[in-house]
DNA sequence: CTGCGTAGGTTCAACGTTGAACTTAACGTT
DNA sequence: AACGTTAAGTTCAACGTTGAACCTACGCAG
């Protein structure tokens, strides 16, 4: 029982191969008698186009790559999930791949090694370097997430995310906004890939300058990843030295929570007493106790931009950075474990 | 600048083009000198074969559609993870999707509409009856993940999953050993897809009964879906109704967060009080304070046994469900926010 | 020196689809 | 009646790769 080709169709209705295509392609001139009767022995003998085929003649192949890091990161498992539904409702196949952050890996799969033919190739790099871009093969369009700072920014490469500095300013400004004046930040990276890192720092202290706030080297917590232990171990680092803070800017949610969590094993804080904002705004934040608020990075306009640029003519895809505009949310009513709707907003702008 | 085929390394080289294709693929004899003269065009030219024309050959796709519910759902997502990663392993390329549960897509996807060619199609139901299978045309290998029930166990169709009944019990004999009695339960559904609670709470049950324990039906937390605000507002249920409880058993880790919170909140329990069990086992357990005990699926084994079925040549596929085993993971150390290794383990036969 | 096996190739067709170019009959115009 | 137009098709080649069949020179046994 071998697939049921156009040809096979077309005998069975007594036309030829290309009358067929030319229905289900809507292409050409076809009687709607013939059509309906083609129709019906499409749905009989349940005919599906051989994509390979069609690619292999230069079709389109509708598939787009989605390369993270990790998809057990909540972040790049809702990037992948929102990124995935958008595609899915233009009719895009969505392949997906994990490098760990791995710059070896990056560079392989920026290559597209091993993958079909791809209409575009959406990477989130950790590791990645311009030379590494730069001695690319590969002519499928290769479109980055995030803002990467100087490393990658001069590069003509598209990426695609929100203005790190302005809504890590913006974060600031919300604690700044609650008359908060000494806000620890946890989150400043030393080594490995620190872009995302550097430009939120340098966010936080536009932030404190512009309110007449002079920095302070003891509220700062350094971490190596991203992830909730080290956020409870900055956090516990801050407290033994004795530093008091009466606000705190986790550069993303992950570490908020590991933050939060030694807050509240020594009993401190609360959302009125030491408020934290986060970052990225993922979905188990909402059901987060004690409340802390966010940054909202828009994850499906991102998706959607990514899209545009991978379907736009290569002539007309843009270069650098497409800022996707950023919402700080603060969660400031006292409901638990429902899901929220944002109660106090400040949109991207500034 | 077109892309490279054999023809033009083979130009290059002064060769046919189906000698460059024996390169590429080790067949057939080729001299040690022309093979490396080759491989180094192959390099300069920066040649990569196409898959389409390979798959019109009748070549395999090297593809496998994951089709889950929704990767926001931290479950899916590490599922999601681990699966694209032993994917890798073999040089496949994992193409996802996503249903919302929803029966209509799932129905869709299961037939691999407007999908490439694929070599295995693996797919966790919510709605699918069986029915659905039995309409289904396509003759792509279809694969379940997860154990659901008599619903669609009687299909020939292969799942792959844990012994849903012997781990709930091992689940709740963890509790038993620790001598409690009045064991709750949450996550017992009445509606919709209720193929995997009913198995748990058969397991549950089983359970006490092997102990010699009534079933109270008091004890009982029922939810729509297994979600952190419904596992909060169960036990919220359960308190309120007066119902004492010294041991709790959640259907998956997700309830067991949120019954988790609404223990705390009413300054109830904690690990040596009232022990919780949760099931799946996902990475953010490892980090919740109070700690708690879960039911490791694993998923990597899933994700291979899954693999393997998938390379079988179809005659030697078998049918009905494929056991994989479960750990019941009990971290009884004191530790917080440090990934933590199982210190006690239970093994899946029973 | 004949014949045969084999290493190391080459040639050709086919996979399923569709753009481009071609055909045919019916119809409308002057 | 002759001509142009158009609707509704058909035919053919090509996309890049590879299995099957074919070719050829060389080494070696008899």
């Amino acid at each position: 029982m071998t697939r049921v080709r156009l040809v096979d169709v077309a005998a069975h209705v007594g036309v030829s191969a290309k009358t067929v295509s030319n229905v289900v392609n809507g292409t050409g001139m076809v009687s709607d008698e013939v059509r309906a009767r083609i129709l019906g022995v499409i749905e009989d003998l349940g005919y599906r186009p051989n994509l390979a085929a069609r690619q292999l003649r230069g079709g389109p192949s509708g598939m787009v790559a989605l390369v993270m890091p990790d998809l057990r990161e909540p972040y790049f498992a809702e990037y992948a999930s929102n990124f995935s539904s958008a595609a899915q409702r233009r009719g895009m196949t969505v392949v997906v791949a994990q490098t760990q952050g791995d710059r070896l890996a990056e560079r392989r799969m920026s290559e597209g090694v091993g993958l079909p033919e791809l209409e575009g190739l959406v990477l989130s790099p950790l590791g990645l370097t311009p030379e590494d871009i730069g001695e690319r093969r590969s002519t499928v369009p290769l479109i980055l997430i995030g803002e990467h700072g100087q490393s990658l920014a001069t590069s003509t490469i598209p990426h695609v995310g929100v203005d790190n500095i302005a809504a890590a300013a913006a974060a600031t400004d919300l604690l700044l906004d609650k008359g908060r004046r000494r806000i620890a930040v946890i989150g400043v990276q030393e080594h490995g890939s620190t872009a995302t890192s550097r430009l939120r720092f340098e966010g936080y202290r536009r932030a404190l300058a512009q309110a007449g706030i002079d920095f302070d080297p003891a509220l700062v917590g350094h971490v190596e990843h991203f992830n909730r232990a080290e956020g409870s171990q900055a956090a516990a680092r801050l407290l033994d030295a004795g530093t008091s803070f009466d606000g705190l800017f986790c550069f993303n949610d992950t570490l908020a929570f590991g933050a939060l969590h030694t807050l509240a094993v020594r009993a401190i804080g609360g959302p009125d007493d030491v408020p934290v904002v986060g970052f990225d705004n993922i979905e188990e934040g909402r059901y987060s106790v004690p409340r802390f608020a966010s940054v909202d990075t828009n994850m499906t306009i991102a998706s959607d931009t990514i899209l545009d640029i991978v379907a736009a003519p290569s002539a007309a895809r843009p270069g650098g950075l497409q800022r996707v505009p950023f919402t700080v949310v603060d969660r400031d009513d006292d409901v638990a474990l429902v899901p929220r709707s944002p109660t106090r907003q400040q949109t991207g702008s500034r």
